[in-house]
DNA sequence: TAATTAATTAAACATATAATTAATTAAAAG
DNA sequence: CTTTTAATTAATTATATGTTTAATTAATTA
């Protein structure tokens, strides 16, 4: 510990949040309150932009807190990024657990019903892919192991039962209509920031039905023309 | 210009890279290859990590050279990172347009010529997905510009072409049906670092003409069993 | 009421990074 | 052959960031 001053003399603003100037504990002192935005303040940031794009002031910054209270609530910045995606991976959960599910519901309702789900938190796509896609590693797993470890094999069960029933192909390579079935399901999502640009379309809150049920369509019956049975039109 | 010295005294080992300590003009000077492995670095490195979490050392490192190259021969990080993007668009540009194409072609060729360029340049998807979606803003309308001005309308006026023609269903939304054939095609490639672990399926090279196959059957046919024209077994 | 604990800010610290500059050597031009 | 230009490295600069600490004030406890 030689402690050598190297930038000494900078100090002064760095980000003078909220209540500056207000030192010691606060008079009506909500620890729970700050928390909560300092977890609010961490969702806005993490959820469009890179772990390492968003900085720990520009957090304490939004939530009108001081930086350090990040290490006092949190221990630190990854630990405040575990609590945001903790806190989201919950409510997801809960989400989830509402949808119908169940042997007797149809790929129409589950196509619906996490067509709405998405539409209601456009968030998730991109923070999966972003966390799968480009994770460090650790939340990757933690994500993967969350997320589809639940709802691949469901899936994918789903499909194999329709198969034995015979209500689809038996040429059909159930893991294979999974991965379709997600790629049409999320990809309108993840894209959407370029959908409206390409295709004059924007996909607003209205036009979600419109698209489950085009998802519906196509899954079960394609794009071709002719004896097609079961048209919804 | 007050110019008091900060953090004077350090130094030392900052990446030693290559050819440390030979100074000046190097003798057989080939400034092209110098360029080039700087371009090879930066590709390796920003494909599947972050603009931001790629350090000007690290490609400096693994290109051999110094770090204050990358400024004499691309002005910057910035400006290594937009000449890496202009040779990778560059570099897509002619494998799309050696892709079969034309009014004749169908949606099988199309499919598999598609699958088949996504499994060999798999870093694709992923570099758009990470432009698009988390970009700073000005990437992204380039490479929003340079790609999908040309394939998105293309794709369209293609579906809309069938549905005249009544090789398609008159009740598709073309625009729907293209999102939808990106999101079978695409997804996949996207979603490859997560399927081999749900899906217990790797997506090998072997394996995309089985999923160009699956793609092609599900978005002509569907999934659904019992008189469907034109059966692939 | 006195002592301790909780919550908060401002400031300092350590480190990493992109950018720049100065020195140095080879090649090219005159 | 001399001068200028090109290419390269080492060192410096400036800045941003996550973390830590010290001071400060309110609440809690003894």
């Amino acid at each position: 510990m030689t402690s050598k001053p190297l930038n000494a003399g900078n100090a002064g603003n760095a980000g003078n949040a909220g209540n500056a100037g207000n030192v010691g504990r606060p008079v009506g002192g909500d620890s729970e309150r700050v928390r909560n935005q300092l977890l609010d303040a961490a969702r806005q940031h993490f959820l469009d932009r890179d772990f390492k794009a968003v900085s720990l002031r520009q957090i304490a910054d939004t939530a009108g807190v001081n930086p350090a209270m990040v290490k006092y609530y949190f221990g630190g910045k990854r630990g405040l990024y575990l609590a945001m995606v903790d806190s989201m991976l919950r409510q997801l959960e809960e989400r989830l657990s509402a949808l119908p599910r169940g042997a007797e519901i149809s790929v129409s309702e589950f196509i619906h019903g996490y067509t709405a789900l998405l539409a209601a938190n456009p968030w998730w796509p991109n923070f999966i892919v972003r966390e799968v896609l480009f994770g460090d590693g650790e939340l990757r797993e933690e994500v993967i192991g969350k997320f589809m470890q639940h709802i691949g094999p469901r899936l994918i069960g789903r499909v194999e039962e329709e198969i034995t029933l015979g209500n689809y192909r038996d040429n059909l390579d159930p893991s294979l209509a999974v991965i379709s079935l997600l790629g049409v399901t999320l990809f309108p999502f993840i894209a959407a920031p370029i959908i409206g640009r390409i295709f004059k379309r924007e996909l607003g809150p209205d036009d979600v039905n419109e698209l489950a049920q085009h998802n519906t369509a196509l899954f079960l019956q394609g794009v071709l023309a002719g004896p097609s049975p079961g048209a919804t039109s």
